[in-house]
DNA sequence: TTGTATGCGTTATCAG
DNA sequence: CTGATAACGCATACAA
């Protein structure tokens, strides 16, 4: 392939007018600027980014490291990451960890050998001290899911006060025998959501028993079967509040399983408001969180990080809403 | 941070011997290479991955080019590319296009920039010239989608006959007024899909009637939006087969926003088995894909034409299955 | 076994 | 306005 010193052959110059005229980083005359890209156009020459990126030590890109590709939970907030990105002439790489911390290791990896200017994590496997050490090196945003205590910039909801209000939601329906499908995992929003359900309970003067709590891995079929526990309990529930949709759609068509009837026999709550809740029939109830923005958000924080505007970590916190639809309905 | 001459300089040797010991290229005393590993160690250093690159012309990294991170169907493929990548030591960056052939040419720039080794493309919206052009710069492959007559080796499945089974399936329960929604765009395997439609009709000596065919983006919504207007014609279709799961899904809300019960009065038929068409109420009969196996076998021939051991274009169309479920039942 | 020196393709500094 | 040249960090051919 064509390098720099083709085109400046080619052109009759030298590189460096070359690599003007390609960043118009100073004046070139009109005349020779044409020759120039000419030579370009008839080289069909491209610049080398490798060495482009090892000399101006950036590359203009974001390394976005997500658990679960298959997750449409992380697609609407990549889209808000790549947007601001765009819009700032920044690049993004996925990268799928697959909550697998040896990818994971890879991936960033990449971001330490500077193929990337900063990375977004959304749910990372590192520990507190990797994490740490990590964003020491490196400009780093933790997206929707994120440690406390760390010195390390993150953008999320407030999860305890979604669960809160979502438990209430089905407290205020009458519910006293109210379930919980949990995540069973190390994040913060796992305990943060569990927190808020168990202080709605409190509130109601419910209490809170740990046998009516199950915990999966966020997917529809550990809903599924968690919930065909939680139904063979005598009482059993009637109503139940999972952390994610996909958790609570397992749980509905547990229950259709069983010929109970939503919300009759027993009202389902979910978390996210992923696209597909709203087409599953009976339409999910769920806490919305604003996905698009929160990608958004954690991209113009990054940037501010790379380009030294900030210093010191800052926490956003955006708006959640709950969306009342069928499965919870009177 | 710390360069490899940092190290050397810490282990007091040269940066040919830590380069040695970094990559195992020859022998090392074990005196020293313990020296340049603890200097390592205490430097916490790690190569710089544009240095290295640039001198290898090798970044053992593919690009993975897809459409619509948000649609399920693509993240089975890529758990399949990302398992053979991980296996025969390559990384795998994502890059969605959002169809935009603007977003696709930024991440061809990537690509031709030596960021990468080579390419799979899921659904490009280059021309065909364009296609050819960087097929002979770099290295890539078609899966799924791709373009007749080109000499750029793809996976996929059999599109017409697929879709054929698909509609005869439904022809065989007895229907004869069998609607189509397809997809509105320049895609070989839209073209397919109809193409098998149209074959099954009439074998089974039905007029092949455009009225009945409408045109979607894949989406969900469309497939609502055009089954309203299906519904509005008289006689209504019995039947109707859609090429992707999604529109099906869109297809059998609008049915049921209009009291029609599925099957007994519109039998529904998707394409592709994303794993919500078995969570779906019905459950959706569809054409399922290999998907894992379409992901794996695209990765497998992009490393033989990277590796050199392909000249010239291979295309491989791998088995699907026709899934009946509840949507079609008898 | 180890070190020296060169070049990968680019940008940026410094002269002219 | 333009050119020569020194880096960027690394791997490797060649010497020792």
């Amino acid at each position: 392939m064509a390098t720099i010193s083709d085109v400046a052959q080619k052109a009759d110059v030298s590189v460096a007018t070359v690599s003007r005229v390609l960043n118009g980083s100073s004046r070139v005359s009109p005349e020779t600027a044409l020759r120039v890209r000419r030579a370009i156009a008839e080289l069909d020459y491209r610049p080398n980014l490798l060495g482009r990126n090892l000399r101006r030590t950036k590359s203009e890109r974001i390394l976005v490291l997500l658990p679960n590709i298959a997750n449409p939970f992380y697609a609407e907030i990549v889209k808000g990451i790549e947007d601001v990105a765009n819009r700032n002439g920044y690049s993004i790489m996925l990268c799928n960890t697959d909550s697998d911390p040896e990818r994971e290791k890879k991936h960033i990896r990449m971001l330490k050998g500077y193929l990337a200017d900063g990375a977004i994590l959304m749910a990372s496997e590192m520990t507190c001290e990797e994490l740490t050490e990590l964003s020491r090196e490196v400009p780093i945003v933790q997206c929707c899911e994120y440690r406390a205590g760390l010195t390390i910039s993150h953008v999320s909801i407030d999860n305890e006060m979604a669960a809160y209000q979502a438990v209430n939601h089905l407290v205020g329906l009458g519910h006293r025998r109210i379930a919980f499908i949990g995540a069973r995992n190390h994040f913060l929003s796992s305990a943060l959501r569990k927190d808020g359900y168990i202080r709605a309970l409190k509130e109601a003067g419910i209490a809170f028993d740990p046998v009516y709590c199950g915990y999966g891995d966020y997917s529809y079929k550990s809903g599924f079967r968690i919930m065909k526990q939680l139904l063979g309990l005598n009482p059993r529930p009637t109503a139940v509040f999972c952390v994610s949709d996909l958790m609570a759609i397992g749980a509905i068509r547990s229950a259709m399983e069983e010929n109970l009837r939503i919300p009759r026999d027993l009202a389902v709550c979910g978390f996210d408001n992923i696209y597909f809740s709203s087409m599953f029939k009976p339409t999910l109830t769920t806490v919305s969180q604003p996905m698009y923005d929160l990608g958004c958000t954690a991209m113009e924080v990054l940037i501010n990080i790379i380009e030294g505007q900030t210093k010191g970590a800052a926490h956003y916190f955006l708006d959640h809403e709950l969306i009342i639809r069928e499965s919870t309905a009177k």
